[in-house]
Parts: C-alpha cells; sequence; structure tokens
DNA sequence: AATAGTGGATAGCGACGCTATCTAACAGGG
DNA sequence: CCCTGTTAGATAGCGTCGCTATCCACTATT
C-alpha cells in the first residue's frame, strides 16, 4: 500500500500523514527505494489511533508521542498496565499554577489514600492527578469535603469494576495498552455526559412545578 | 478601584484585563471621565471567574463569553438553570465529524433516554451531549451496550443527587448559576480523576501479585 | 519518454490567547 | 499651571499548535 491509498483509506490527507512521520506518530513504512514505500494495516490502524486520541480526547501532539511510544514498549506486567496508561493521559500540571506548596501536595495525596482506603501507591499519577485537582478546586472556592469524596469514591470504584475486565489478562500485552488507553479516552466523555443527564432528571424530579 | 488595583487583586496583567473587556468577558466599570474608570468587588469576582473557567475549565474565549452573558440574564425558573448551565458548557460539535446522519443522532438520544427511564428531554444539551459521544466512541471502535450504560446510569444519578443540592432554590438566580457551573467545571476532573485511581485499586487488587 | 506518485525539506497559514505599543485625555501634587 | 504618571481605547504583533502547501530530486509505471 503506497501513501495516497493509506490517505484514502483513513481519510487523512497526505501532508498530515507525511506530518504525523515526521513527529514520530506513525512509524515509517517499508522502504522499497529511495521514493517508495510500503504501508500497512498496522499503519491504517495507528492512523486511526492518532486521530481518535486527537479529536475525542483532545490529546496533543506530544501526548500522543507518548501513547504511540508506550504501546511500542508495552508494561512487563498487567498490573503495571494501567499505570502506564494513566501516566501518558495524565494532563501536564499547568504552569500558571502556584507549586510553592509541593510538599502539601504529596501530604494531600497521601491523605486522600488513607481516606479512601484503597491499596494504591501516593505517587502514582492517578492519585496525584487527583490531588492536584483537588487542590485546583479549593483555589477555586469549590471545597470538596471528606464526605462526599468517600461517597463518591464508592460509586467511582464501582464504575471502574466494569472498567478493570479480566479479559485484560488474556490479550497481548500491546493490545491490551491500547484497549485500556482508547477506553479511558473515550468513555471519560461519556461519564461526564451521563452525568449532566442525571443532574437533568434529578432536577425535573425535585424542582419541576 | 482603577484597573491597575484591579490587575494586582487578581494577578491578571493590565493588558490582558482590556483584552477581556474587549471580548465582553468582563463588564465595563463605572466611566468617571474620558479616561478613567471605576472598577469594585464585582469586577474582581467576575475576573476570578474567567480565569477558573479558562485554566481549570480550559474553557475557550468564547465559551466563557456565553457563560457570563447566561449569569447577566439568569433563567426564570429554577429547573433551566441546569440546562443553561449545560448549555453554555457543552462541547461544540466537531466539525470533522460526519453529520450525515443526524436522524441518527435523535433516534439515538430518544433511545437511550427510553432505556435509562429518566424524565428528562431528547432534546436538552446534555442528551444530544450523550448521544453525541456515544456515536463517536462507536466509530472509534468502543461500543456502549445499553447494559453498561443502565449501570453506569444507576451510578451517574447518585452522584447528581449530591450536585442538585436543594439550597440551590434559595439562592440568587445568578449566584445559583454560577454555582452550578463553576461546580461542574470543577468537579469533572475529580470524578475523572477518582476513577482513575479507583481502576488502580481494583487493578492492585486483582492482577497484583 | 511522459506521467504520476514518492520521500524529504521547508515555509506558510489560521486560530487562539494573550502582550506590547501608541495616542490622546486627564488627574493629582507642587 | 505645569509636570509626571496613569488611563481608555485602538491596533499590531507574538508564540504555540496542528496542520497545509509547495518545491525538489527521484522513480515506478504506461
Amino acid at each position: 500500500m503506497q501513501m495516497s491509498m493509506l490517505a484514502q483509506r483513513t481519510t487523512v490527507p497526505v501532508a498530515t500523514l507525511k506530518y504525523y512521520l515526521r513527529e514520530g506518530l506513525l512509524h515509517p513504512g517499508e522502504a522499497l527505494g529511495a521514493t517508495r514505500a510500503a504501508y500497512d494495516e498496522t499503519h491504517v490502524e495507528r492512523v486511526r489511533l492518532i486521530r481518535t486520541l486527537i479529536t475525542v480526547g483532545g490529546l496533543s501532539i506530544d501526548r500522543v508521542r507518548l501513547v504511540v511510544a508506550a504501546l511500542d514498549r508495552p508494561p512487563a506486567t498487567r498490573h503495571e498496565l494501567l499505570a502506564t496508561a494513566h501516566d501518558v493521559l495524565r494532563p501536564l500540571p499547568r504552569h500558571t499554577d502556584r507549586v510553592d506548596d509541593t510538599t502539601n501536595q504529596d501530604d494531600l495525596s497521601a491523605r486522600l489514600v488513607e481516606t479512601l482506603g484503597w491499596p494504591v501507591d501516593p505517587h502514582s499519577s492517578a492519585t496525584q492527578q487527583l490531588a492536584d485537582v483537588i487542590q485546583t478546586a479549593r483555589q477555586g472556592g469549590w471545597d470538596c469535603p471528606d464526605e462526599m469524596l468517600v461517597h463518591w469514591g464508592a460509586l467511582a470504584r464501582e464504575i471502574a469494576e466494569t472498567d478493570v475486565s479480566p479479559e485484560l489478562g488474556t490479550m497481548p500485552a500491546a493490545e491490551a495498552l491500547q484497549h485500556a488507553i482508547v477506553g479511558t479516552v473515550l468513555t471519560d466523555p461519556i461519564l461526564i455526559a451521563l452525568r449532566r443527564v442525571a443532574q437533568e432528571a434529578v432536577s425535573a424530579e425535585r424542582l419541576a412545578h
């Protein structure tokens, strides 16, 4: 398959594919000569993945580079899988934030883990991210009491039960990782939207006249 | 209070404040002459709101303009409140998406509402958004079965119970609206992060060796 | 031999969120 | 009443991002 065909199959312009090649998001095709290369199904799939991550997940080019790098070097054990997925999806700390209390940050995440009572690493991406957004919310005047955290935590836990499907253990590592990453990227907005709809339902029952 | 003071109070540069004024995000100060205006606490609060929406919620300038417009003209009834909040926070449909099946979109949202069995409008922003992301997820190869939707829906519902607090009914309309919008913007990432941590907890229990 | 397509390099573009500069008006202190 | 400094308002520019377009030298196909 030549590049024009790859472009056709994925509905992505040739110029953009070249850009992805340049940026290292797409692995090079098999060189057939100085000015010719062959692309295969792995390229089609990779391009689709890139487009999904960018347009649905809103990931930056840099971030997608991290994702594909992780896919090419998947973690050794199943348990590291989600951690890797979370690492590459974790939002960058905003440079506009004050960072003068990083110690508090560590304290906070440790306290959160204790409050939730879960067997998780207080230094993992996910935990740090949680501490991060809670801190930011506090700065924005929205305090999140422990009580609510525990309540939400129990619900998040139930959702996670369905996320961490047992079949993850039977897949090849790279495929499982991609499944975890894409699943996270795609289902985050579903949950957000679902919450909105649920809010309207509750509002309709409580406040409709 | 003059503009330099407003800049100092909010730690936002004067040039940026002028930009916000130009863009209609910040209401003008009371003109004291051709080259002087007075700003008050409403301006300080408004600037803080704008910064929160942009840096935490990742909202665009256009979107923030919608938010402040809604705040200046709050809905008449309490029930319209969340709908208004959801309207202004709803992500723009991506122009890269196929839109040749808008009828299916309507069908889908109607079916979703039926599946969930909630008293919500199938044409509301929230419902449309849900149909939107589910459709996109399907295109990305991630099918969301009804069973999972109902399960997640029940959990989303529980979260929403705490979101739609009874005190919303006692607040002034503009304040309640701002609370709803900021609350949504700030707590969305908390839920997302909490889900990540929960996933790691489940993974640790199921897959740790 | 003509054509169409290729890899590779480089430059430009349009949107976004500011940021910097300029000007004319004005205010307060001495 | 002048001097210094600030302000509003207008306009232009900047840095990043995600492409997009153009050019070139080359090569496989017709």
